[in-house]
DNA sequence: GCCTCTCATCAGCATCGCTTATCGAGCATG
DNA sequence: CATGCTCGATAAGCGATGCTGATGAGAGGC
């Protein structure tokens, strides 16, 4: 099973077309056909239905295992390349919003930084085929539990923080003046579904047990701005780490009493960073 | 990077000689130079350490890339040609031993059932690469967490029990007549380490915070039997899930009572079983 | 000093993988 | 219903790739 081959055949999976992906791949379409003849030959299953063109229940499971293949395999070149030719290309970062605390901005050196904010799940990704140099990750976990990431490449992670979270209700809310809530008497509330800006639901489901927490209104983009915008106008309850959630102008930021969960920051890297980025890894996690 | 070229790679570094790895291989020796002459070109750095023969600190990066992507691709490969020719083959059962409780060995079919017990690490890539229908891994968690399992594949885990964990103590032990024990009291005994029998100390590690649990004896094995036995000889404690504690002639198991962990066993699969493998899971988790 | 072992290098040759060209099937159009 | 168009399959040709076998160049042992 060649990656290439498997390259071509995800492309031509996404667009449905051979001669398209041809085009997008630089090939003839005749070649994107032999590719995938080559394959289903060595498979010894057709994997694609022709007219339409489409993914066969075979193909759809070599769908499944051929992105995280190719992006480990990316991932694998990148990290290697990078240790042999470290070519000191200033810093980059790249967070999820909500791990970009005040400390962490503090800490970052006064130039020569690219801060690159990411969707969560892009941030292992990122740093795994050298896009980033580190990576900030965050996440709901019980108290000094390390978060779980998806395993693209050999990355480290170290533990930078915790902090209690909060639920950001709207200023008029009846709960909004009470010292602490239990997330439980919660789950039947409608809630903001932000996974690239905020928190994703799934985790608070996982916190409380895999139930509740219906979703009001999707939110896909990474600008907590908008996020405190759309909780401060009633759309929906979110979850914040704390020092996110207070001082927004509209809103009051309950911290969450039950279960027990803690919104955790993890700093991601690769084998041994370097120069700046071994300084910053320092200064996070010291 | 060849896939190809990467397995030669391996196995070089394993063999550190490039002749033997041609003579494994099947190849000339002239053809793994080449090999690793491409690798090296491509990656634009000396991989290997020649006289002797040894991997250079990219290499290392690389090996511990390689490892882990070859997995994936034959698992990749072997669950594609699965799915396409089912010749049902009976039934194979991977399972760490401390995972086999007699509810499960009652739940097996009468027949056509092959139960291979593997070191815990090893059975999510055996289920990936086929080698197994299912698989059975176990550890210790929060009560009602999942298990932490290395993503070799796209694999499916549903729980299938939780029990509490007891220490196995000598009958005569000081402490073997309380009715619980906290861990902590007993991190600064002598503890048998037996990754592949028992459960890791590494588990009990982290479920206590990171430290203590000095090991008395490792045990390099999957036989519980040898462990029980170590564990009557005093030679080291040792944690077992209930059933598998009580009832050894010599000890005495006592219920772990804090942290509050259990004892989970997770069933790991493909995708979708099918016939015996799919009537077995639902005995198991119905 | 010679032999041996190991890896690098070179030439030769078969195979592989791409392109160009052509074909046949499905589908819209007039 | 014929025409033209698009899309994928197939055939032929050709250059690049990747293997083998032979030879060369160091390092170490007797």
């Amino acid at each position: 099973m060649d990656p290439h081959l498997l390259r071509t055949y995800v492309t031509v999976a996404r667009l449905a077309s051979f001669s398209e992906a041809a085009r997008e791949l630089g090939y003839t379409q005749s070649a994107v056909s032999q590719h995938i003849q080559a394959l289903e030959l060595d498979l010894g299953a057709p994997l694609l239905t022709r007219r339409p063109v489409a993914p066969t229940a075979a193909g759809e499971r070599l769908l499944e295992h051929a992105g995280p293949l190719l992006l480990r395999l990316d991932a694998a070149r990148a990290d290697v390349v990078r240790m042999a030719s470290a070519p000191e290309h200033g810093l980059t970062l790249a967070a999820a919003p909500t791990a970009l605390a005040a400390r962490v901005l503090a800490a970052l050196p006064a130039a020569g930084v690219t801060l690159r904010v990411l969707p969560r799940d892009a941030i292992p990704a990122a740093v795994a085929t050298g896009t980033a140099d580190l990576g900030l990750v965050d996440g709901l976990a019980a108290p000094s539990d390390p978060l779980r990431l998806p395993d693209v490449a050999p990355l480290t992670t170290r533990g930078t923080g915790e902090e209690p979270v909060c639920v950001l209700l709207p200023a008029g809310h009846p709960l909004a003046r009470r010292p602490g809530l239990r997330l439980g008497d919660l789950a039947d509330a409608r809630w903001l579904d932000a996974p690239d800006a905020g928190l994703p639901l799934a985790h608070l489901r996982a916190a409380n047990g895999g139930h509740g927490f219906r979703t009001a209104l999707r939110y896909d983009g990474t600008d907590l701005h908008t996020l405190t915008s759309l909780a401060a106008a009633g759309r929906g309850l979110t979850l914040l780490p704390r020092s996110m959630a207070t001082g927004v102008a509209g809103t009051a930021a309950v911290p969450v009493t039950e279960p027990r969960v803690v919104h955790r920051t993890e700093l991601v890297h690769t084998g041994a960073p370097r120069g700046a980025a071994a300084r910053l890894v320092d200064v996070l996690t010291g």
